[in-house]
Parts: C-alpha cells; structure tokens; sequence
DNA sequence: TAACTTGATGTAAAATTTACACAAACTCTT
DNA sequence: AAGAGTTTGTGTAAATTTTACATCAAGTTA
C-alpha cells in the first residue's frame, strides 16, 4: 500500500447532475451553456467542484438549488468518472448524480452560475462538454432501470395527474414507440391495482375532449405496503 | 460556479474493494489487518490511494492484483463515499467497488501490502475500520440485486459446477434460509431453460453419494442469446 | 346536433409460476 | 455382497399472471 503522503492530495472533486423533466410527451435534460474555460460556450451538465468541507451529496443539492431554486428534490448518486485525462486542467474525478424535478414548478434562476441554461429533449442530443455525454447516458440508463422498480415516475410528475399521462412518461423513459407502447387497459389494471395511487374525484378541466380523472401518489401508503413486504415492480 | 482555482485540488482519493467469493455454503469477504495507522490493527477492505497518472477502474484492478494474483476478474464500481470526516488525515474520497473471484483459484499474496488477509463469512461480520461496513453493505446490497439480472453468479463457481452449487450460490447471497429457499425441481428447470448453461456430459468423482453432473456457463453462447433480445432474469 | 377527441372499462386465452414426492446412483459399513 | 446412508434427478396439475383486444362515454367545437 502506497505510504499515507500529501502527494495524494491533489485531486479535484466535482458533481455533474442530469436534471430530468417530463414536459407533455419528452422526456427532457437540464443543460447549461458554458461561460468559462475549457469547452467555454458548450451545452454541458450543470456541476460544480465539491467545497473541501461539503459533503458531496450537498453539493448536488447546492448546485441543483442554486439553478432551480428547488429544495427537498429527489437525488440519486449514479457513478464516478474519473479517467485521468477527462479534464484539460488537471485530475478532476466527478461523481455523477441524476434528479427528478417537476419540470413546471420552477423557472431556471437567472442569477445562477450558468450563462443560459435550457431543457434540450433526451432525444435530440448534441455533443456535449467533457464526458458528458457518456456521463448523461449512465444517468438515464440508471433511470430506465430504477422508474420500473421504484415509483420515482412520480417526481416528475404534478402532484395530481392522469392515467394517461403517467403512462406517456414511462413510455417516454422506457423509450417506447407509440405502437410497441404499453397497452392502455393492461397499464391500468396494473397501477391501479396499487392502492397508494388513489382517485382524487377530481377530473381534468378546459379539455376539448372528456376530461380524465385525477390521481396522486400516496407516499405514506406506499411506504406502508412496503414495510409489510410489498414490492414495486411495472 | 466556483472559480477554477487550485484551492479545489486538495482531495485524495481511493478505492475500496468489496472481494467475494463463495465458498461450499457460505458467500464470504476478503478483508486485511491494517497494518498502518489510522485504525491499525483493525480489519478494513482492501483498498489504495489511486495513483495520479491511474485511472480509477485501474487502481481497482491494481489491489486486486496484488492481493490475489488474479486479473481479468469480475469488478463493478458501486457508489463513492465522500463524507467530509470519513478519514481522520484528510479529505478522502473512496470509490467503492465489489469483485466476484472463484475462491480456490489462487492464494493470498503473501508479499502483499496487507499485514494479512482473510475471508470472512458475510453473515459474521465485526466492525470494520473508516465507513467500511457501510461501504461492504452498500456492495452487498447491489451484488444482490445484480446476481438476479446478470449470470455473474458464475464468477463466483469454479468453471465446472453442479445445479447444486449453483443453487446454495443464489441462496447465499439472496440470504434465503434453507426452507424459504429456492424450489429444487423449479430452479433447475428454470436454468436449464438458458441454454447456455451446458451439460458436460461428466459426473462429480469421489463423492459418497449419487454423483451429479458437470455443468458449464457458455459466456459466447448467452452474448449471442442477448443479442438476440433474450434477457437473463432469475 | 353532429363530428371530433380522448377516457374508461372486461374477458378469454396463453404463458408462467408454484407446489409437491419418489426412484436412481453412488459410497460406506458390516 | 447386502443393506444403510446420502444426494441426485425428474413431471404434472393447479393457481396465478400476463397478454390481446373493441366499444361506449363524456366532454368540446363547428
């Protein structure tokens, strides 16, 4: 084992967050455009160095509030990238984060770090800076995994929603095309069957069309068929 | 966003190594005896500074190597801990990291940097020294879900094996007791199914019993089977 | 009031999962 | 060499889960 030296500390730390939000039918990512060296002027993910006396979950919530205003939002570390030469200053290791945010209960802060930010659909995707790109795709593919067996969709989500449009996201995550899409009444059946997600008596207004019914996610009912050994699962 | 600065390169980082391995009926950990301060004469999990020029994955592969011998072994980061006072020397970020190796294919390098090596029954831990019996759960815990969605079990058997093994090797690490445990008929007919698990047509030797057969995991075999939209699931 | 759009609903067939018991193959003991 | 001891290997029926599929209902707009 290498002698405990002082020449091993010279590593920096950052956190990259994807920040996804569901906008109608797209699943959407949170980029900033950056202002400073290197890649100045490229989409990238908004991340930060780690405070030498910050935990490094903090600083995801640091930076995720600081561009969001968000507080108390939903935080998943994911992996870390730490190839020597990933960045043209020096060792910089970052640990890569995904959060889920209701895409229309904020505005993006304007006094934020980031010289413009914007939510680019997951589906249309430049080159970003960095490993960014790699670091995006480990993120949604956690995602992919995590929606089918946790009920997360929900974060994304407001707080009263439709069938339907619990059901576009996941088709939207899962990358589904509409036809090999999931099947209405199946998907029904199957989340409703889960008592946490509970029919308000609430239907939708000023749609052209009948309105749809309105639904939440119950957190404490959740919590409670899990401890007596339930188990989500899409 | 924090001005570039070399304030931030002040961390050091490590990796940590959760080394399993099965043995007869017991799923177990490879742990040393410290033989440096902090926490001297404690048992911790392998692990190192991560060298400047060393990519992360690398230095894993690195301890490994010295302590087993072993390359080309099975290794999946899992999460990193970053906890401002989880090292009493400094700020020390470990990337932590478990390894499935077969467990009578080698011998613990006695020129290791480890004071001394030893396995230990998962199900009989102590306390272990820095977050380290945080770390070994976390590992533990994603080993878990992973061996019921990926046929890495196998890198836990020597190359030929019986259904038996096979079995007491997902109820261990599954943690199920004997009779909560896997139906026979029904596991052996769920496997067999695979077809790239493959009968050797050879019978265990010396065994005062019925001897069973020889089986073997045809890694070609499931990639083709993959490819082909197939998706192990236990 | 007719056309348009999306919402809500049930059933039968197919596939998968579960529960369960006894004969076969080998070694060891006497 | 016969019997006891131990683990292996195998099939089926019932229960459950998953899949496929079409029509009427409730609103708005022209």
């Amino acid at each position: 084992m290498a002698q405990f030296s002082q020449e091993f500390f010279k590593t920096a730390m950052t956190v990259d967050n994807v920040i996804f939000g569901f906008d109608e039918a797209d699943l959407k990512v949170l980029l900033i455009k950056r202002g400073t060296e290197p890649y100045t002027g490229m989409w990238a993910l908004p991340g930060d160095f780690v405070y030498p006396n910050e935990d490094i979950d903090a600083a995801t919530a640091r930076i995720l509030e600081e561009l969001t205003g968000l507080k108390n939002v939903y935080l998943e570390q994911v992996r870390t990238f730490g190839a020597v030469n990933r960045h043209p200053f020096g060792r910089v290791v970052s640990v890569a984060y995904f959060s889920l945010v209701k895409i229309n209960r904020f505005t993006i802060s304007p006094s934020s770090f980031a010289q413009k930010a914007k939510w680019h659909s997951i589906s249309k995707l430049k080159e970003l800076a960095f490993d960014h790109n790699e670091i995006l795709n480990a993120c949604f593919q956690t995602l992919k995994q995590r929606v089918r067996v946790r009920p997360i969709g929900f974060e994304l989500l407001p707080p009263k929603f439709t069938l339907t449009e619990l059901q576009h996201l996941y088709e939207a995550i899962l990358e589904l095309n509409p036809e090999s899409g999931l099947d209405k009444r199946n998907f029904r059946k199957k989340i409703l069957s889960m008592d946490f997600i509970v029919d308000l008596n609430e239907s939708q207004e000023g749609v052209a069309h009948r309105p749809a019914r309105l639904y939440e996610f119950d957190k404490n009912k959740y919590e409670k068929f899990v401890a007596e050994g339930f188990n989500f699962e899409l």
